[in-house]
DNA sequence: TGCAGTGTTGCTTC
DNA sequence: CGAAGCAACACTGC
């Protein structure tokens, strides 16, 4: 699910967790802690307060007391839920209702109990996502290896000019980097490249000014505007209530393949770009 | 029925 | 060094 809109709705609905307690941890797939292994986690993890909840790039790092901080990467089906349904003693028994209702139980993968009885759990169709407990300072440096924040003020034209220039790779690829940039995806370089009208197999190194210009001149807005919207829903992505994001609206490439581009009506085209699908309008976007 | 495709990342190979 | 391929996993849709 996850580019930056989507993490950051994830990390404003969890806020509702923020003072809370681990008191419990349960996986039925360990191996999506990646650290430490799943016991020395759970012996960890348990009692430690939960004293901010932030986002830097699509990773969502629970900051914790004693100098711990949980750092979870929800990956492409990832997504929190919180609620107030019980545990059993032989078996929990997660969501009995919700957006998607059962299917929701069987995808949660790993869930912990608060101390105000509320549980936070992770439903992950796919199971690509993971779990790391870090000590906060070797995180902090870990994360520093990211790209800057592209919503951030220090995120000026200059930066990004710096950013893409002498690049040879293409410039989607240059958005999705996370260490070139941090929080763009699939969708949204798409979607940002659409509106600069800029094809997204040109390379870094062959845009001119204007035209670098114009793909940061939708950089901010699409993310914002994507945020507002909580996001884009493809299959299971919902937020922390279960909703859908609503980006999707607004969406003009992104798997449109063979629609009409709103701008020109040519049909949209989809094209591999190292495994992944680039969507773009082969009339406006050169 | 089978296979290509799906939000991401990270490893291996050339 | 870079780029490409593929694996992690489960499911959908043509």
């Amino acid at each position: 699910m996850p580019e930056l809109p989507e993490v950051e709705t994830t990390v404003k609905g969890l806020q509702k967790v923020l003072n809370r307690i681990f008191v419990y941890v349960w996986t039925d797939s360990p191996k999506l802690i990646k650290k430490p292994g799943f016991n020395q986690f759970e012996k960890e993890i348990k009692n430690k307060k939960i004293k901010r909840i932030w986002r830097r790039g699509e990773n969502i790092i629970f900051e914790l007391s004693d100098g711990y901080s949980l750092l979870v990467h929800q990956k492409l089906t990832g997504h929190f839920l919180i609620g107030n349904w019980e545990l059993k003693t032989e078996s929990w028994e997660p969501l009995k209702t919700g957006a998607l209702g059962e299917r929701v139980n069987h995808y949660i993968h790993l869930m912990f109990r608060l101390d105000n009885g509320l549980m936070l759990a992770l439903s992950d169709l796919r199971k690509f996502a993971k779990a790391e407990l870090w000590k906060t300072e070797s995180l902090v440096e870990e994360l520093s290896s990211l790209g800057p924040e592209p919503l951030e003020k220090e995120f000026t034209f200059n930066k990004f000019k710096e950013i893409v220039k002498n690049r040879k790779i293409k410039i989607k690829q240059i958005l999705m980097d996370q260490k070139l940039i941090a929080g763009i995806g699939n969708i949204y370089s798409d979607e940002i490249l659409w509106r600069a009208k800029i094809h997204p197999f040109e390379s870094g190194a062959e845009l001119s000014e204007k035209e670098l210009r114009d793909i940061y001149k939708y950089i901010k807005p699409v993310l914002n505007q994507a945020i507002k919207l909580k996001g884009t829903s493809v299959s299971d992505y919902r937020d922390i209530k279960g909703e859908e994001g609503q980006f999707k609206k607004l969406i003009k490439v992104y798997q449109k393949e063979n629609e009409k581009c709103s701008r020109c009506g040519t049909k949209i085209k989809r094209k591999k770009m190292g495994g992944r699908s680039a969507h773009f309008c082969p009339t406006c976007q050169k």
